[in-house]
RNA sequence: GCCGAAGUGGUGGAAUUGGUAGACACGUCGGUCUCAAAAACCGAUGGGCUUUGCCCGUGCCGGUUCGAUUCCGGCCUUCGGUACCA
């Protein structure tokens, strides 16, 4: 054994080692119980960064932690191979956006081979292959024939000079991401899948998800926003037609005094009166040029036509001027609001600004509602009043007998509503998985048959950077003949949305070669679903719900039989990092910095600003390689698992690493120092001992318990490697260590097994050094003996009226009366009950007696 | 505005069911070793005091309880999500 620890050295001899037992590989074995562990998989941008550290330790510890406990474990990783950067390093450098992700890949996957993941590399996929994809494909297909998957027209963010979409995120203050250039909307035929189908279950099943962080599954709920209420009909005077909303406050009917519709309302011109049509015509010409970013601000000052129509509030008979309103939407609900002034702030804002009439028609407990008087619209509960029939009715009561009596009188019905849109998946970029479908003057849009799948993505393209898609001008690609007809036709250009290949990778990894269909139903059926799946809370709405989504459409495509995929969700905290800065030079990263604190340029004053997540752009980056080259991957694993629990924020804090460093230098030596005693002797018998021996085999024992129940399922790693610490403490301080070497040797073994999950190279040099041929995972997690954690007597804590004032030591099973006793012979806890009275004397076995005095 | 999470020493954090607040680590201070330094090791470290011990202390105010970081009510602050959603 060497004296010094050498992490560089030993890690890559382990990783070696493993790699040639295929230590990590899964196979499906029915007769074991399974555990898949999954963290999301990363975009190969190039170099991982310290949230992939963060990511892969905690699922790494997870991962290693159930295979000793004898669990079957899936521990699979691939790559997020599609999407933008890839082509945007072909448009600025040349190079090919496949050859350009293959060599991001071949690098990352190095990256995290240096880790010391155990991963089953046997299983590793890219969703740029064909060989994914193609499945992808043909699903689309299948959805087709359900109707989940559908072309429209739709206004989407289009950025003129990429001549792209762009997703809502890539569009910052209304401007392209890219190139900074104004945002616009436009009208496009687009292929969406049809995810409000599973709104309803999607929005249901959150309150079947107990292993899954409230907060997701609330922002899951809100954006699916469902909302109950009614469509209601309001006709036109002097036409046969009638202008439909939507309401949730069907109760406060008789309180529309107003109508309001979006400038895009299809009825908008028609509803002009001949008087009205220029300033209509200028209205919506107005609106229409507003961005839609700007259209939805909270500042936007509300603003209005009227039509000249009127309409009439089915409820009351009276006439009902129609506006249009540049804050009413088309895109929610029917386009169309009824305006209840008194009981919605916006109706009530805009119906003082046109003098509009003002109807109170619920009437809150012990307030009267004055219209001429009120500053701003009353949105609580009360009495229906002015309202007819409905009169004196508790509103939340009125809403079910207004919905009725609509019903009854086919004036409208009630209705649910949903946030939620229909997924948009067409991208007009080219690195993506080809939408196989084929456009045909004679026969329409036409599905490319399942057979002659996958339709591939060219590789001989030419990027210029402009005129938007290569695959526009790919000639190769484009012309084909109709499947159909077989006359000449084109296939369409637009790719999926990247999100679309992430929806079902997971279900992908438990047959990642099986080549008759997406997945092997049997390796699905024992795999799924996951157990454990972690990443980054940035992903509690997108990627989450797209992937639910998927899940129940392969399950009604007969592919899979689970409802939901994700058991349990962990969504870890970021990686944050003080940032610095000079007034003249900007961000600074630390080595532009001086002994000094100042700027090494200017020699200004250097501020220090808060703990920010790590980025490039404000350059406050930890570069895993340079740390893994400094301290090894143990340390780096060990300090992005100590410094704070996985779901909170991680402070990086190179002192802190340090510490970690110095934590396993010092088990090194220890054990070092120590090992000759230890390898030839036996383990302990538990009852000779006594004394100091006897303590440490109980921490030791005390330990495995803690440790085992932080992993297991809490996963409070900065406590588990705390209660380590402490052992190492004991070990240390131990005065019996040549009398009891065979003590000494089950705490040291018990040490290097508890710590294997979290430093695992380390972990196995160790084991070997105290004397064993096989791997520190042969013997399976360490087991606790009820037996050594006995103890003869206990330490309890004294209270005088809730305060401490002394503690005594009792025999193990003393009784009630006999601790009561020790408790008020303490010499301290004397001085505070003599000359009162004692009311009362709680005993909580094993923890303290409170005596009660006046 | 609405929804969610959080607020504990100089710092990251611990306290699992209402039972010794501050485990573990960082930092700081003092010491040992050394010509010196680094490393390593040992000790101290919430604030205050009349220091065998006492008082105060978990964002603020109140409540329940023998006992509250933990439960309840009301506020304040920070972070995250989301929004003219009718």
């Amino acid at each position: 054994m060497q004296e010094r620890y050498n992490p560089a050295e030993i890690e890559q001899r382990w990783q070696q080692v493993w790699e040639k037992r295929q230590a990590y590989q899964a196979e499906t074995d029915s007769d074991r119980p399974k555990y898949y562990l999954l963290e999301m998989f990363p975009y190969p941008s190039g170099r991982i960064h310290m949230g992939h550290v963060r990511n892969y330790s905690i699922g790494d510890v997870v991962a290693r932690f159930k295979r000793l406990q004898g669990y079957n474990v899936l521990h699979p990783m691939g790559w997020d191979a599609f999407g933008m950067p890839a082509e945007n390093a072909a448009i600025q450098h040349g190079t090919h956006p496949a050859l350009w992700t293959e060599e991001n890949i071949r690098n990352m996957r190095l990256q995290l081979r240096r880790m010391g993941l155990s991963y089953d590399w046997n299983r590793e996929l890219a969703t740029c292959s064909p060989e994914y994809y193609r499945w992808e494909q043909l699903i689309f297909l299948k959805m087709l024939e359900k109707g989940l998957a559908y072309k429209k027209s739709a206004a989407v963010n289009w950025c003129p000079d990429c001549e792209t979409v762009l997703a809502n995120e890539q569009v910052e203050d209304g401007c392209c991401w890219r190139c900074d250039n104004a945002v616009e909307q436009k009208q496009l035929d687009q292929w969406f899948f049809r995810i409000t189908r599973y709104a309803d279950e999607l929005l249901d099943r959150t309150e079947q998800l107990p292993g899954w962080p409230e907060s997701v599954l609330t922002m899951q709920r809100n954006w699916i926003g469902r909302s109950h209420g009614c469509e209601i009909d309001f006709p036109v005077e002097g036409t046969d037609s009638a202008i439909r909303v939507f309401t949730t406050r069907q109760d406060t009917l008789a309180g529309a005094t107003f109508m309001s519709l979006a400038p895009e309302h299809p009825m908008a011109l028609k509803l002009a009166t001949a008087g009205q049509r220029d300033s209509v015509r200028a209205f919506i010409d107005k609106v229409g040029k507003v961005e839609k970013i700007d259209r939805t601000s909270e500042d936007l000052e509300k603003e209005g036509v009227f039509t000249g129509s009127y309409c009439v509030n089915p409820l009351t008979g009276q006439q009902v001027p129609v506006f249009l309103a540049n804050f009413v939407l088309m895109d929610y609900g029917t386009g169309a609001v009824m305006a209840v002034p008194a009981h919605d702030q916006r109706d009530f804002e805009f119906a003082r600004k046109y003098q509009l009439p003002v109807q109170v028609v619920i009437q809150p407990e012990g307030e009267l509602l004055d219209p001429e008087r009120m500053q701003e619209a009353w949105t609580g509960e009360g009495r229906m009043v002015n309202s007819g029939p409905f009169d004196g009715l508790p509103n939340e009561e009125g809403k079910q007998r207004v919905a009725d009596f609509l019903k009854a009188e086919g004036r409208g019905e009630p209705t649910i509503n949903y946030r939620l849109r229909d997924w948009l998946v067409s991208r007009q970029r080219y690195w993506g998985t080809p939408i196989p479908v084929i456009y045909c003057a004679a026969c329409g849009t036409v599905p490319v048959p399942a057979e002659d799948l996958p339709v591939t993505l060219p590789t001989d393209v030419k990027f210029s950077g402009a005129g938007g898609s290569p695959l526009k001008s790919q000639a190769s690609f484009i012309e084909t003949d109709c499947p159909v007809c077989s006359q000449p036709a084109r296939r369409e250009t637009d790719t999926f949305d990247t999100f679309v290949e992430s929806s079902w990778y997971f279900l992908r990894y438990a047959s990642p070669h099986y080549d008759q269909g997406p997945v092997d139903r049997q390796a699905v059926d024992y795999w799924l679903p996951i157990d454990q799946y972690i990443g980054g809370v940035e992903h509690a709405v997108l990627h989450l719900l797209y992937a639910r989504f998927w899940t129940k459409v392969m399950r009604d495509l007969d592919m899979v039989g689970i409802d939901e995929p994700f058991t349990n969700l962990l969504t870890q905290g970021m990686v944050c990092m003080e940032t610095r800065s000079c007034p003249e030079h900007g961000w600074l990263y630390p080595e532009e910095i001086d002994a000094g604190n100042q700027c090494l340029k200017c020699g200004s004053p250097v501020t220090t600003g808060r703990n920010e997540k790590m980025s490039k752009s404000k350059k406050n980056v930890i570069d895993p390689d340079g740390l893994i080259q400094r301290y090894g991957a143990d340390t780096a694993r060990l300090f992005t698992l100590f410094a704070s629990p996985p779901e909170k924020d991680l402070e990086w804090n190179e002192q802190g690493v340090e510490g970690c460093s110095r934590f396993l230098n010092r088990v090194w030596r220890l054990i070092y120092e120590h090992h000759e005693l230890v390898v030839g002797a036996a383990l302990p018998e538990e009852s000779s001992l006594q004394g100091p021996a006897r303590d440490l085999r109980q921490q030791v024992h005390k330990t495995i318990k803690k440790v085992t129940e932080d992993i297991d399922g809490r996963f409070h790693f900065n406590t588990a490697i705390a209660a380590v610490m402490e052992l190492v403490n004991a070990i240390s301080a131990f005065p019996g260590k040549t009398e009891h070497p065979e003590v000494l040797k089950e705490a040291f073994e018990t040490v290097v097994r508890l710590l294997n999950p979290f430093v695992p190279h380390v972990a196995e040099e160790l084991w070997q050094h105290l004397g064993h041929d096989q791997g520190v995972d042969t013997p399976g997690w360490p087991a606790w003996d009820e037996k050594a954690l006995e103890t003869e007597t206990l330490l309890m804590v004294v209270q005088v009226n809730g305060k401490v004032r002394g503690k005594v030591v009792v025999p193990a099973e003393a009784d009630r009366h006999v601790i009561e006793q020790a408790a008020l012979e303490d010499s301290n806890v004397r001085r505070y009950v003599e000359g009162k009275q004692v009311r009362k004397v709680i005993v909580v076995p094993g923890r303290l007696v409170n005596v009660v005095v006046s």
